[in-house]
RNA sequence: GGUUCCAUAGCUCAGCUGGAUAGAGCAACUGCCUUCUAAGCAGUAGGUCUCAGGUUCGAAUCCUGAUGGAAUCACCA
């Protein structure tokens, strides 16, 4: 549409002979009930023209309508010029821009991007917090990618500690050497069963010192187990055999249940860090910065930076002990993630309880002088809530990653078979499809929504399949496929049709905004800018579907028309879902 | 208490850098399958955009304040 705004720009020189840059010139979309395509706002311009909103409109539309070949038709309504532009522009963009083989590629920027996700702990399984963050990530990465950047999809393993240790130990205690084998338990909900049976244990050993007369956080700090996990985690720190071979073969147990929840989310990594090897991290960071006299020492010899200038607090950034804290590590990985791949922005995917420590992270890494900080960037999400508010874990509302992909998978079962859509399906093709369609459902649902606000997830109320949701794209997607399995046409040629109807007209329209969205989407940080798009696209191709016949149509020219338009969609919805990491079906 | 974020239809959400009568879906009610897949299409009903000021030709959108909710302010991660 720039060059609607070159000849307004144009226009207002010649008409009123004052010069307004691009960004003067309002260009919005024309509302459904007017006529026209494109629309000018003229209020701002009739301090120039000393006319009329109505009478600044009509000089313009005049003059673009004389000087504009695209430019077909105007009106005035108000302070909007509405402007028609000609059929043969819309097939000319739907022949040259959308039809190309070219138009859902992504032409590389030449920049490099690194998306850190899920990062999860080893201590139990994921939830639907984890849920969320994995696909934000994925979808995140993705549509970076189709941006033209390069993408590094990164996960930092929280893979050491004392939560690690109370697995562990609990394990050790009460575990009869009971393994995911022995047990039919996936590996991480096994270590995840231990981690509970820790805290039940541990609760047990406080209540008991209280009634013999500690307090409350006496308690916490005296009972035996809660003193045998940090004992455990410094022989590990120490490098004892014992210690260091349980843990290797707990986080095994980990690492190969999330593998298989990741595969059921369809979610991937370029690179793997762990904590184990990072926790060390930072120290020299430390040493830099009391050099450079960015970090102050106190008289215990603790480490801190005073950022009270900022409205932030004072912020300790190594114990008086020499030991480092989250933020130490944190400022270490930052660095050693730059030194592995010197990439121009790196975003961490992580929740908004968080918002407060990346703001002090990026600013310490600014105050310390490194170029690269100004590429860091927070993509700060809201939590999953219940209707009973937080999930939590020891009441035993937390939402498991596991058991939510089966309910979706079985209520896309039960869905499809009673709408009797799987007739001569094998049973493999049938589970696809319903793993396809459920998870459409569930990604769609979590990703439609604007990453920073809350989300509200009802376990009793199932995940909708009609409307704004996944499955609705997923089978306008299978709808076009079928009427294209059909046509059995060649459509590679371009097609002569001189006239528009106006949903054609709309579909078009649509289909050229994508390229534009995927930007907005990438500089937003947002997956739910995609979702929307394809959901408004998929609502625009159902309605030229009900109302013009494709294989009846009229004659030739108008049918490969209409099936090219239908291919196209079809190739823009399912490039569109795959920045989603939703897959698409030819059947449903 | 300080800081940050959120508040739009009964419910779940859109609403771009201020622009026309604030849009979808779900739920409710009406129509439409001997015609390319009805997980669809068309329609009815449903709103003081939390409140009060301000800036502006124009505010759901920007500013200030209030109210309600969330997070955070650890020598936890």
């Amino acid at each position: 549409m720039d060059f609607i705004i070159e000849a307004a720009i144009k226009a207002v020189k010649t008409l009123y002979n004052t010069d307004v840059t691009a960004a003067d010139v309002n260009l919005q979309e024309t509302r459904k009930e007017f006529e026209g395509q494109v629309t000018i706002v003229t209020f701002p311009f009739t301090r120039f023209s000393k006319k009329s909103p109505e009478q600044t409109g009509t000089d313009i539309g005049e003059f673009l309508q004389n000087e504009v070949a695209e430019v077909s038709g105007f009106n005035v309504i108000k302070g909007f010029l509405n402007i028609s532009l000609s059929d043969a522009y819309w097939l000319h963009q739907l022949n040259n821009t959308i039809l190309k083989p070219d138009f859902t590629v992504a032409k590389p920027n030449g920049k490099k991007v690194m998306v850190e996700y899920s990062s999860p702990n080893t201590n139990k399984p994921l939830h639907l917090g984890h849920v969320r963050n994995n696909l934000l990530g994925f979808s995140v990465s993705e549509i970076l990618a189709a941006d033209g950047y390069e993408v590094i999809k990164a996960n930092l393993v929280n893979d050491r500690g004392i939560h690690i240790c109370k697995s562990m130990l609990a394990w050790q205690k009460f575990g009869n050497g009971e393994t995911p084998a022995s047990s039919g338990l996936k590996g991480d909900h096994l270590v995840g069963k231990y981690y509970v049976i820790f805290d039940k244990e541990y609760k047990k050993e406080i209540d008991f010192l209280k009634e013999i007369g500690q307090t409350e956080d006496e308690a916490k700090k005296n009972a035996p187990l809660i003193k045998e996990a940090q004992e455990m985690l410094q022989q590990w720190e120490a490098g004892n055999t014992e210690v260091i071979e349980l843990w290797k073969t707990m986080n095994g147990w980990v690492y190969e249940g999330f593998t298989e929840t990741y595969n059921k989310l369809g979610v991937s990594f370029d690179k793997y860090y762990y904590e184990s090897n990072t926790y060390l991290l930072g120290k020299d960071i430390v040493e830099e910065g009391l050099a450079s006299g960015v970090f102050f020492k106190k008289e215990d010899g603790s480490a801190w930076i005073d950022l009270t200038a900022d409205g932030l607090d004072e912020k300790l950034v190594r114990r008086a002990d020499g030991t480092s804290v989250y933020i130490t590590q944190d400022l270490g990985t930052a660095q050693l993630k730059y030194d592995d791949y010197q990439m121009d922005q790196s975003i961490y995917v992580v929740g908004n309880e968080q918002d407060y420590h990346f703001k002090v992270l990026f600013l310490i890494l600014e105050k310390l002088g490194k170029a690269w900080a100004k590429g860091l960037y927070h993509l700060s999400y809201g939590m999953v809530d219940l209707p009973s508010g937080k999930m939590k874990s020891r009441e035993g509302t937390v939402v498991d990653a596991d058991d939510l992909i089966a309910e979706m998978e079985q209520t896309a079962k039960t869905q499809t078979e009673a709408l009797g859509k799987v007739e001569g399906y094998s049973d493999e093709d049938k589970n696809k499809l319903y793993h396809m369609i459920g998870m459409g459902a569930l990604k769609y649902f979590l990703l439609k929504v604007e990453p920073k606000k809350r989300l509200l997830f009802d376990p009793n109320e199932s995940i909708d399949f009609q409307g704004h949701t996944g499955p609705f794209i997923q089978y306008t997607h299978a709808r076009i496929k079928s009427v294209l399995s059909r046509a059995g046409v060649d459509l590679s040629a371009q097609t002569p049709v001189d006239r528009l109807d106006s949903v054609e007209r709309d579909l078009i329209i649509t289909l050229t905004q994508f390229s534009e969205v995927i930007s907005q989407a990438a500089k937003n940080h947002s997956p739910a800018i995609i979702a929307n798009y394809v959901y408004e696209l998929a609502k625009t191709y159902n309605k030229f579907y009900h109302e013009k016949s494709i294989l009846q149509a009229e004659d030739d020219t108008l049918k490969k028309f209409r099936l090219q338009l239908s291919s196209a969609t079809a190739g823009v919805i399912s490039r569109g879902m795959s920045l989603l990491g939703i897959e698409v079906p030819e059947r449903m």
